[in-house]
DNA sequence: TGACTATGTGATGCCCTACTCACGTAGTTG
DNA sequence: CAACTACGTGAGTAGGGCATCACATAGTCA
């Protein structure tokens, strides 16, 4: 494999990567539905403001969200919509094995 | 975040860290052609059987690759065509960064 | 059966990540 | 200015992931 295409793998291995996460699929999740300040996030995740803080440095430094300042708050928002096809794909690939874990158990 | 959501977004995660890697996901666009023997896979991506063993297995064991063996040899293939998706939506958040960063460099 | 091939796996070492605590900073409000 | 709020970040720690080596196993072929 030529180092290009090695790269190429790398830089949409870190994407992957910065959605590889429960709290950050949360967040994700959570900002499909608008755009939400730190605080708010914290509190729907259920963690720490801090711990937050470093997800979202995460997503935010490979392309998935962006944000901008508004008086104290910092408001977080999707970057792309394509993000959230991504998760429709994830869900896919978990309908799917629930349909087929569901088609051994029937055999019972 | 009551508790069965949360498990929800951890079953999200595992999948998605099971595609998280340059080599997995190298992986998975070689099986896009059809099912490979672990011997072709390696020597495709460029890395050590035994390595290219491990991923494969934290692949097989999230549900995003199943195996047969054939003699001596254990073919792999993609589980589920939605995978494939997957990596459509991580190639267009690059080509969204990409176009964005060019439109950035024009104005210089 | 003995040599060979393809694959998986335990053990090890290294590095990266995630989480927490404590603190610093920027901005608001009285 | 002083108190407060929202946020980010350095330090420290625990845990997990990845790559490698060496070896075990299963199957093939002469």
């Amino acid at each position: 494999m030529d180092p290009q295409t090695q790269r190429l793998y790398e830089l949409k291995a870190q994407i992957v990567q910065a959605a590889a996460h429960p709290i950050r699929l949360a967040i994700i999740d959570f900002l499909s539905d608008g755009e939400q300040c730190v605080c708010d996030i914290s509190e729907h995740v259920g963690a720490k403001r801090s711990n937050v803080s470093r997800h979202l440095s995460v997503m935010l430094k490979s392309g998935v969200l962006e944000c901008r300042k508004d008086g104290l708050k910092v408001i977080y928002s999707l970057k792309t919509p394509c993000i959230l096809k991504f998760l429709d794909c994830v869900n896919d690939v978990l309908r799917h094995q629930a349909r087929q874990s569901q088609a051994v158990l029937s055999r019972l």
